[in-house]
DNA sequence: TAACATACCGAGTAATACTAGGTATGAGCC
DNA sequence: GGCTCATACCTAGTATTACTCGGTATGTTA
């Protein structure tokens, strides 16, 4: 579960350029080592509401046979994204630290 | 937003020592620096479910007037801190990755 | 021709943090 | 005596959101 994180790996994976959303999955499982192997029931509504919120812009590009979304970072997208490694900063170091590990 | 992170943090304040759900609240606040400042409608419902999953174990104690309700790890709780801990490791160094900040 | 990877989508579900409100005691102040 | 505040507990309802499940379609390969 990644919840309330799940958009800012996608902004993440957008940052790197543009790429439509089967190919956004394999680039975050990629990215992640295989942690994150998302299902795409999880990642086109997020795609969606991201760009709902003016942080994605979408293009349809016919490409080799079947029609492919490809979505891009705005220039909101963009701010948004920094304010995301921001909050997950501060959030992770907090969270490392109330965890601690010598109990 | 914590989501998903609430139960380990509760159980991490508590693998300190019982107390009960107010002195919680404050313990966590201190131990995050304020980053943690939890309404007590999330913080209670918590306990309760923690408790319903033997995680925790509760007891009424009646010190200086108003009762207190005072939480304990359990054996499970404590297993559960440590698996918790362990995705936890993994999923932040995941997310860090996958954010990076180059861009 | 069957299976599989690629590629998209939506409806419904479940988990869960939070909002908003309620109850109650004791201390300090005017 | 009455007011406010910090302490201390609780519940019902809401909103968010990741996920499950199912559906559509194409090109390649066995």
């Amino acid at each position: 579960m990644l919840k309330g994180h799940l958009e800012p790996l996608l902004l993440a994976v957008l940052a790197k350029g543009p790429a439509h959303g089967y190919a956004i999955i394999e680039s975050l499982k990629a990215a992640s080592a295989g942690e994150f192997d998302l299902p795409e029931g999880t990642v086109y509504p997020a795609l969606h509401r991201l760009e709902k919120a003016d942080l994605l812009v979408s293009r349809w590009v016919k490409a080799e046979g079947r029609p492919r979304r490809v979505y891009e970072l705005s220039d909101r997208g963009l701010r948004a994204l920094g304010e995301s490694r921001e909050r997950w900063s501060h959030f992770s170091r907090a969270v490392t630290t109330v965890l601690g590990s010598a109990g």
